[in-house]
DNA sequence: CTGGTAAATTCAGTTGCTAGATTTAATGCT
DNA sequence: AGCATTAAATCTAGCAACTGAATTTACCAG
C-alpha cells in the first residue's frame, strides 16, 4: 500500500510517543493518551487507528464496560497487543544456558537451558547451542509474533557497544563470541552482573542500587543515577581490586569459593566441625556450608559471618563512592543468603556512615540473569520503540486484519 | 508581534537543533547545517534568518572571502553569536570565591575573587558574597548580553537536582546556601569535584575519567559512559570509605593534610630532616613539603612516596570498579604533584592490573573548579539550546523581516 | 562575453496538526 | 418515554511549516 517511505518527522514523534506511552501505561483512553503526548484528541485517535490495523496495538473494552466510568460517553480503550512482539533472553553462562522468551507485556511465554561443560573451549559449540536455543524457546512461544529483540547475558566485561576486550587468556572472547553476528535481528549483548541489576531494577526501581552477582566469583551490576555503568572495557562492576585494597590474595571470589576455601582452612587449623568435617573435603560446596550453620555447626556460622563481613565491605565501599541505597545479592545462593546478610548489616555501621544501603537477597535465584535480559529488551523497545517498528516494516502496516 | 504563542513543536524542534549544530560546531554552512538537522536548505536559511534577527546566530564572511571555496557562488556562513549570552562560573569554596564570566563561545571576560574565613559560620555572608561576585564579574565582562546561566560549585556533596543532604552539622547546608533563589536566572549548583572533572573533560574528553580534587580532603568528580555520576544525596565521589577499606584512620584527608600529619610524624620518630625541621611545626605546609623533597630531603621524599601510594590506591580502586582510563588530580598544589605521580604510576602495577588508567596532574591549578562551571553552564546551554532561548523570550523572536 | 559551478531564492504542493462545531453514546431525572 | 447531562468521537476547515523543483544569483576561468 501506499505506506509514504519517508514518513514526515512530525508523524514519527508522535507515534513514538504514543508507542512508548502504550509501553508504559497498560490500558489506557484518548484523553489519557492526550495528556502524555499533548496531542489533540483527533490526532490521538487517528495514529491509534492507524496502530491497531498495523497490529501494534488493540483495543479493548470501553471505559463503562470495564466500569470506570458512569456519567458520559464511554470512553474507547486501547492497549499494547502483547502478540504484536517477542523478545528473548539467553543467560549464557559458563556452564549453563538458559533462555526465556515473553511478549511485549514481559509475560513469559516459554524457557528452556542447555548444560555445557565449562572446561570446554569450543567458540563454534557455544554459538550453535544459543541459536538452537534460541530456536526452541522461540518455537515453545507458540507464538507467531516477530522476535524483535534477543538479549544475551555473559560472565565477561561488556562495553556500552556489546563488545568485550579482549583478555589474557581467551575466555571473555570465548564468552561474548559474536552473537549478533549468528542470531537473527536485533540481538543485545549485555554483561551478566549487569542484567541482574536490570532485573532487580525493574521489580523495585531505585536510581542508586548495585546487584552483586555472588556465585563462584563476585561481580557487580551498577546502577546510578538510574543509569547503568558500563565504563572503559565494560570494566564497571569489576571486583579484583578487593584482592589488594582489603590485603589479601581472595579478591573478586564469590561466596562459593569464599566457603570452601575458609571451611577447608578452619578443619585444616583444627576447628571442631563435626557436620563439615564428616563430608569428602573435595565435594564440599557452599550449599553444605548453609546446611551446617543451619544446624547450629560453629565453624559453619562462623565462615557465613567472615562472607558477611566482607560483602559489608563492598557494600561500604559502594555506598560511599557511589551513593548506592539498595544492595541486591542475586545468584544461584541467594535464596540461602539471609545468614551472611544479618551479619553484614550488622557490621555495616562500624564500617561505613550513615544512611546504610539495604541489603537483600534477591527473590529471582536462577532466573536473574535470564529476567534482567527480558527487562533490558522491554526497555530497548521502551526507549525507541520506533526502530524496532520500522525494522519489520517490509511487509507490515498495510492492511488490516 | 503576533508571534504565535504555542509555536509549533516541530519548528521548536527545528529550531533546537540548528542551535544546537551551531553551538557545537563553530562557523557553518548552510550545507553543513543540512546534514546535521536533515532539514533542506530552504528550511535552514529561513531558520538562519531568523535566529539572526533574534541575535542567536550572526553571518560571517561567506565561503570564498573565507577561502574555503573556488568555483561555483559562495555559501553564506554563519556562527553562534558570543555575545548573545553571558555565563557565569562560581568556585564557591570554604575560604573564598573565585568567579568568571565567559561568552558562548567560552571566551573568559572577567574574573573576581573573594576571601571568606572559613571558620566563620554565617549563610547570610555567604550568599551576599556571591551576589555581590556575580555582579563584579558581569559588570567587568562589559557585555549587555543577558545572563543566561550561572553554576556554582560548592564543597558538599549534590544530588542530580542540586541539593545537599542536611549533614550531622550544618556545614554542607551552608556550603549549599539556597544560591538559585538568591540569584537572578537559572542557577546551577553542583559539587566542586565534579565540576574539575568536567573542566577537564572539557580540555580532553573521554568516556570514563576522575578527576580527584586533593587540598585539605580528598573528593572525586566521577564521569563513567560520557556522564558525572551523582548517586543518592549526592554521595558520588565521596571517600570517607578509604578510612575502613584501607584500616586506618586517615580516611579522605587529602595531600594537604597528609603531608603534614605524616611529616610531623616522621619528626616526632626521630627522622633526620633538617630542612623540615627548622621550620615551626604549627605552620608547616604541603608547600614546604615538596620544596623540601626537590631539595633533596629525604623525609619529605618519603611522605611524598606514601601519598603517592595512596593515590595508587584509589587509582586501582576506581580503575577497576568503573572502568576509569584517566585520572587528573586538580586543585591548590596540582603543578607540584609530579613527584607523587611518578611514585603512583611506579606502584600501580603492583596492586592493580593492565590496562592502567592514566595519571595526571591538572594544568588548571586554582581555576579548575571555575573553569568547569563555566564548561558545564556551556554544556547546559548545547543540550538545550532552547530552554534558554526561551528564558528571554518576552522580547524575542518578535516580527518576521 | 560566455560557460560552468555551486549556492540562494522562490513558490507551488503536501503533510499532518489544531480548533471548534457537530454528532454519538450512555445515564439519570421527571 | 422523553429530555437534560456528561463525556467522548468524529468531522471540517484552516493553517503552519516543510519539501522539491525550478529559477535566479554570485563568482571564476578562459
Amino acid at each position: 500500500m501506499g505506506m509514504n517511505v519517508s514518513t514526515s518527522v512530525l508523524r514519527r514523534l508522535n507515534i513514538e510517543a504514543l508507542l512508548r506511552h502504550a509501553f508504559t501505561s497498560g490500558t489506557f483512553t484518548a484523553a489519557e493518551a492526550m495528556d502524555a503526548t499533548s496531542l489533540t484528541r483527533a490526532t490521538v485517535l487517528g495514529l491509534c487507528d492507524e496502530l491497531t490495523a498495523a497490529g501494534w496495538i488493540e483495543e479493548v473494552e470501553d471505559s463503562r464496560t470495564a466500569g470506570l466510568s458512569r456519567r458520559g460517553r464511554p470512553a474507547r480503550r486501547h492497549r499494547l497487543r502483547s502478540g504484536a512482539g517477542l523478545v528473548i533472553g539467553v543467560d549464557a553462562g559458563r556452564s549453563g544456558y538458559r533462555a526465556m522468551a515473553a511478549d511485549l507485556r514481559g509475560t513469559v511465554l516459554a524457557t528452556g537451558r542447555r548444560e555445557l561443560d565449562p572446561d570446554v573451549v569450543d567458540r563454534e559449540l557455544r554459538i550453535s547451542t544459543v541459536q538452537d536455543l534460541v530456536r526452541e524457546v522461540r518455537e515453545a512461544s507458540a507464538s507467531a509474533a516477530p522476535l524483535l529483540v534477543t538479549v544475551i547475558g555473559i560472565p565477561a566485561p561488556v562495553d556500552t557497544r556489546g563488545r568485550s576486550p579482549i583478555d589474557v587468556g581467551t575466555f571473555w572472547r570465548l564468552m561474548n563470541s559474536g552473537f549478533p553476528e549468528h542470531l537473527a535481528g536485533r540481538v543485545v549483548v549485555e554483561n551478566d552482573a549487569n542484567l541482574s541489576a536490570l532485573a532487580e531494577h525493574g521489580l523495585h526501581p531505585e536510581a542508586n542500587m548495585a546487584a552483586l552477582l555472588v556465585g563462584e566469583r563476585v561481580g557487580a551490576g551498577l546502577i546510578v543515577d538510574g543509569r547503568l555503568l558500563h565504563g572503559a572495557l565494560g570494566g564497571a562492576g569489576e571486583m579484583r581490586f578487593l584482592e589488594t585494597v582489603l590485603q589479601d590474595d581472595i579478591g573478586a571470589e564469590g561466596v562459593g569459593s569464599l566457603a570452601r576455601r575458609w571451611t577447608r582452612e578452619g578443619l585444616a587449623a583444627g576447628r571442631e566441625s563435626p557436620l563439615l568435617a564428616a563430608l569428602p573435603a573435595e565435594s564440599l560446596t557452599a550449599v553444605d556450608v548453609f546446611a551446617a550453620a543451619q544446624a547450629g555447626d560453629a565453624l559453619a556460622r562462623d565462615v557465613l559471618d567472615r562472607i558477611g563481613e566482607r560483602i559489608a565491605r563492598i557494600a561500604a565501599i559502594l555506598v560511599s563512592l557511589l551513593g548506592i541505597e539498595r544492595i541486591v545479592l542475586a545468584g544461584a545462593v541467594a535464596s540461602s543468603l539471609e545468614p551472611v546478610l544479618v551479619r553484614a548489616r550488622e557490621v555495616l555501621p562500624d564500617i561505613a556512615y550513615a544512611p546504610f544501603p539495604e541489603l537483600v537477597a534477591s527473590g529471582l535465584g536462577r532466573d536473574a540473569v535470564v529476567r534482567g535480559a527480558i527487562e533490558h529488551a522491554l526497555s530497548c523497545l521502551r526507549e525507541d520503540p520506533l526502530e524496532l517498528l520500522e525494522l519489520l516494516e517490509p511487509a507490515e502496516l498495510p492492511d488490516s486484519p
